[in-house]
DNA sequence: GCCAAAACTTATCGCGCGTAAAACTTTTAT
DNA sequence: ATAAAAGTTTTACGCGCGATAAGTTTTGGC
């Protein structure tokens, strides 16, 4: 390392024997200068460990290489999980991935949007809290910055949508679950944060009738993102008051099958496929810790390799590119079969 | 909203009929400026929606508002919740946190400081990987950046460090253990990531020799932060070749107990307190899915709020005050009796 | 070797705001 | 009432870099 401390890019470009615009061309973009002028910047580079002023390069730059990445709960690993995913593949890309939480609070997502607004990001990925989320303040964000919907989608805001085909999700497990044993009833809540809940419920109604079964749908009492605490107290109260007319129940989401199997337990009901079970419980999501419950969690799994990578992809084609029209994509889920049902 | 759209300081300056050095003053800090001048500039403010911007901002001033929250592994609920408590711990006291997750890799971590370092933070606030931190590196950043570290400390790095006090938490409840039934081996890692295993073991060996019990402590062979599925699969070895001298396991984390649960269920073991079980499983940390577990986890409730808070508060006194030596905060962890053990 | 294209240099401006000094005005204390 | 203190305005400069225009050098194809 150098002596003495390069303090900026016009001392850079002196102790590199190449001239600022060139230097702050190779900044921009390294293949862009010729071979030669690359090697003698990078030299000094590794000499002198200097680094452009981040601020400086955003004040003037129309572009900048920030994206935001927001979402709903971040004490949830499903989005922990996707938020990782998708943090990486912008940091591949050369973009500077910045990671929010609306922590499930509709003001909260509000603040973000405008804080994000200051931060002049090339783009946003963003999974709106949902039917909580201020639409208008969605809605006027995407039309100011490029922004790709995930996970849950509002209308059809954004230049994309990315997430799962829910209904879908629903079609194949009731399928499994009626193949396997007695027809499941439905359980989630009476007032879903998210609106892919609609579309599980949907899909459940659809199947069931296309089986030539009568849907059964128990709704549970309860605000906010507790899922598992929900799923334990109020899925405990339809079991007591023998809510399910079927030994099978398939919760809108893993979560709430999670604190469901714990409400199984506490009133000492088995819980699995086994002869001496006496009731069969099945998810939806394939949440990271649905391998571990007891029993481990029968469930679909959201493709959360694929969505991240696709919202990424789409995003990074609109900012790049030319725009498209709204996109939407759909993956589907996939039967994940363990011991639960 | 006015018609005319305020582009910088200075047109703002210019409706609020005040000068702009006293506008800049005011955004510095609004109880700076007379009553009267506040009240006329956050009468424009409401009309105009002028905001500074941040990058021109940033650019000049010694010090930021930016505040670095970095924790070792975002898909662990634990970590997510702490980060939510510090985020809205900065938020209240007027700084911008950004969130960054090493996800279990060295490299990152490095590149995490580095980009921060030029972010001119005011402050960070850092949960290292532990063992595998390049600990050189975390020493120069802390020598650069006000840095607080929480969860796990190296030596005596940066302005405090915030944490647990670990051998007490093993202490705590192998006493509760051994006062209700046979006394705990210990089940943990062979080269835990985290410092505190170790804290936590040595803690377990003192509890179990003040009470005359031989020490039993097993070791599990795994890398990474896939605790639970190590717990599983290497704490199902240790129950095959039967390396549990006693009928109860504590073990030293509660993702470990997790996966340790799942692998105890595999065996059609009966995991609890009552008299048709056969083994008794604790935990350490209270995760927040530890209450959702089946049996919920016995175990020591690590104290989130406090340590969050306590973090916060003593990077914001070292940033804003005098600079006081490094100060070693532990709490006590608090004991959480559930069916498991 | 010639010549045009490509790459580079030099020079200069602007971005939006922080900051400082000096002169001025208002508030507070005596 | 008067002095002192506190707050405000004016003026001016600087931060580090992006961007551009005009002039100079290098490159590569013939």
């Amino acid at each position: 390392m150098g002596a003495t401390k390069i303090r900026n890019m016009e001392e850079f470009a002196a102790v590199s024997g190449i001239s600022r615009p060139t230097v702050s061309k190779y900044f921009h973009d390294p293949e862009s200068v010729r071979a030669s002028t690359r090697q003698k910047i990078e030299e000094a580079l590794e000499r002198y460990d200097y680094r452009p002023n981040i601020f400086a390069m955003n004040q003037n730059r129309k572009l900048t290489k920030n994206v935001g990445v927001v979402v709903p709960y971040l004490a949830d690993p499903f989005f922990a999980e996707i938020a990782r995913n998708i943090e990486q593949s912008c940091i591949d890309a050369g973009y500077r991935p910045t990671l929010y939480s609306s922590h499930g609070q509709p003001e909260l997502e509000k603040d973000i949007l405008d804080s994000l607004r200051s931060l002049k990001p090339a783009g946003v990925l963003l999974a709106p809290l949902g039917r909580a989320s201020d639409k208008s303040a969605v809605e006027s964000f995407c039309s100011d910055v490029p922004t790709v919907l995930f996970d849950s989608g509002i209308d059809r805001l954004g230049l994309a949508f990315v997430g799962s085909d829910n209904p879908q999700f629903a079609m194949l497990i009731v399928d499994y679950l009626c193949r396997t044993g007695e027809p499941p009833c439905f359980l989630e809540m009476r007032t879903p944060s998210n609106p892919n809940a609609n579309k599980r419920r949907q899909g459940y109604v659809t199947a069931m009738e296309r089986l030539g079964h009568e849907p059964c749908i128990v709704q549970m009492a309860g605000e906010g993102w507790d899922f598992e605490e929900i799923g334990r107290r109020e899925g405990g109260v339809a079991l007591d008051r023998r809510q399910f007319r079927t030994n099978t129940v398939l919760c809108s989401n893993d979560r709430l099958a999670i604190g469901f199997l714990t409400a199984c337990y506490e009133r000492r009901l088995r819980v699995g496929r086994d002869t001496d079970c006496t009731i069969r419980v099945a998810g939806q999501d394939d949440h990271p810790f649905s391998r571990f419950t007891c029993p481990p969690l029968t469930t679909v799994a959201q493709d959360y390799d694929a969505i991240s990578r696709h919202a990424v992809k789409s995003l990074f084609e609109a900012i790049e590119g030319d725009t498209k029209p709204h996109e939407t994509t759909l993956f589907q889920g996939r039967l994940v079969m363990r011991d639960s049902a």
